[in-house]
RNA sequence: GGUCCCAUCGUCUAGUGGCCUAGGACAUAGCCCUCUCAAGGCUAAGACACGGGUUCGAGUCCCGUUGGGACCA
């Protein structure tokens, strides 16, 4: 190909949600694909129809579409391609590069006992390689035959992984596999390579679980007179024992963050530092990423997911955030928070003031829209702790001021609130805490919030006044 | 079991033979700020898996051991 044009693709099984692992692997390839102005490919491989669904395929491409990881072609589903794969197994068969073998799974399983008595490794001994039978099936046996493909004897398969670098595998270890089942069903190995010769691929970019594949692969696309692509295996991504990332660690599924209130950029950012970095930086944004992105600065050792991280993080990205445009987010979480009902349409720009008291205290969408929780609803319930500590006689004399004083303005506002906190603090001889605390409880509940001015503007006048009282009567 | 990959603080990593007294970030601890909580600032503790080589010099190159992971069975 004279071309120069990059087209990577990412290729996921919809056997489960968009995980962690996936997800990477699609931002790795997407990254690269626009860093270098290539073209990014979407294929679902489908295969496995026992274990794949629409709903997953749905779900993938929701989870790529939240996280911004757009592409340009597909998604192609294998399903739809079968007739393609015959035809090119054909080919193989016709070139003499592949060949139909009649061995049943029962002496099949006999040599392979035998060879582990034996302690000797295992590998298909080549019986039907050398039977010659013109390409063409024996219909007669009775036996529905699979295709093999002739895998050279001796020597290597050398591939120049960028990630890897050079892996050797010697010849003489790999069998002839089976490219196309009984059934007629192609196999996996023998159905990447198809596609991706088909779709014109130039660069894999996949877990390196893929590894051990590649020289059966590489050695397909020699058989079809093919250069193979450029290889490029991302490592693992482990649990906190170390072993490969599965439910047992927790949420790995993208929609999970999602639910917990994990914003998309905040993901990609820790992604892409995972297995990857630019000299110190930590915080990226998706066009630095794309713009400082290469393969050549991705590690080759495994990495340990680490969800304390990724919250930092997300706190970060919640720090950023411009408040108004949390505000479909944040109302979702409210709703599904039982906080307000479907429906609830607040003043965007009340909502937004609140949003920002909460921001740089808040770690996730949850726990921000929770946090909201004591500026929306009319009525609160004070904690039994806080409440004994800040709401008894010693306080009673503070909180009537406040309320007094609250009651006597026209307009509140924070500064006029500031006035009224200081002009106590100089009647009583106190310092702000010993007024704030009490009003802070009394207001919100607990002992912690933002400033307080701040949250007795926000909560309103009339909704402060009843607050007030209801603690003020609660002591006797 | 066979094959392959990997190895710097608890975790993510910087480091491409002398700039390393091994740097940054998360987490942890302390202090400062302060109306609480956060945020922020400062400080502390914390790593080159082990053993051989190569070299004037090794975290960095080579070999082995150990440990972990993946694939195939």
């Amino acid at each position: 190909m004279s071309d120069e044009q990059i087209r990577v693709r990412f290729a996921p099984s919809p056997t489960g949600f968009l995980h962690i692992g996936g997800a990477r692997t699609a931002l790795f390839n997407y990254l690269y694909a626009r860093h270098n102005n290539g073209v990014m490919v979407l294929r679902i491989e489908d295969t496995d129809s026992e274990r794949s669904t629409d709903e997953y395929i749905e779900a993938i491409i929701d989870g790529m579409k939240w996280l911004g990881l757009d592409w340009d072609e597909g998604p192609f589903r294998q399903t739809e391609r079968s007739s393609i794969y015959e035809e090119y197994a054909k080919k193989l068969l016709d070139r003499g590069e592949a060949y139909f073998c009649y061995c049943s799974a029962e002496e099949l399983e006999a040599k392979r006992q035998k060879a582990q008595s034996e302690k000797r490794p295992y590998k298909y001994d080549g019986k039907c390689r050398n039977i010659q039978n013109g390409g063409e099936p024996i219909l007669d046996s009775g036996r529905h035959p699979v295709i093999r493909f002739k895998m050279p004897i001796d020597g290597q398969t050398v591939i120049e992984d960028l990630i890897k670098k050079k892996v050797i595998f010697e010849n003489k270890v790999l069998d002839d596999f089976i490219i196309v089942r009984s059934d007629g069903m192609p196999t996996y190995n023998f159905v990447v390579v198809v596609d991706d010769i088909d779709m014109g691929i130039t660069h894999i970019i996949r877990g390196d679980d893929h590894l051990n594949n590649t020289p059966k692969q590489v050695r397909l696309y020699m058989a079809f007179g093919k250069t193979p692509p450029v290889f490029a295996h991302l490592s693992m991504i482990l649990g906190a024992d170390k072993t490969r990332l599965s439910k047992r660690h927790g949420a790995t599924s993208v929609q999970a963050y999602r639910d917990m209130g994990y914003l998309p950029e905040a993901l990609i950012n820790y992604l892409a530092r995972l297995g990857w970095s630019y000299k110190d930086q930590e915080v990226f944004t998706k066009g630095e990423l794309i713009e400082k992105f290469t393969l050549e600065s991705v590690g080759s050792s495994s990495a340990v997911f680490n969800p304390e991280k990724l919250l930092w993080l997300n706190s970060e990205y919640i720090k950023k955030s411009n408040p108004k445009a949390l505000i479909p987010d944040v109302i979702g979480f409210l709703i599904k928070e039982n906080i307000v009902k479907a429906g609830y349409s607040p003043d965007s720009d009340w909502l937004a003031k609140a949003i920002i008291t909460l921001q740089e205290r808040s770690r996730t969408l949850i726990e921000l829209a929770r946090s909201l929780k004591y500026y929306i609803n009319d009525d609160i319930d004070i904690d039994e702790k806080a409440g004994a500590k800040y709401i008894n006689v010693n306080t009673h004399q503070y909180l009537i001021a406040v309320k007094d004083g609250i009651d006597t303005m026209e307009v509140i506002s924070e500064k006029a609130i500031e006035q009224l906190f200081f002009s106590l603090m100089e009647r009583f001889g106190v310092k702000l805490g010993q007024i704030a605390q009490p009003v802070r409880v009394a207001l919100t509940g607990n002992t912690v919030s933002p400033g307080i001015f701040e949250v007795i503007d926000i909560i309103g006048k009339e909704k402060t006044l009843r607050r007030l009282n209801k603690a003020i009567n609660s002591v006797i």
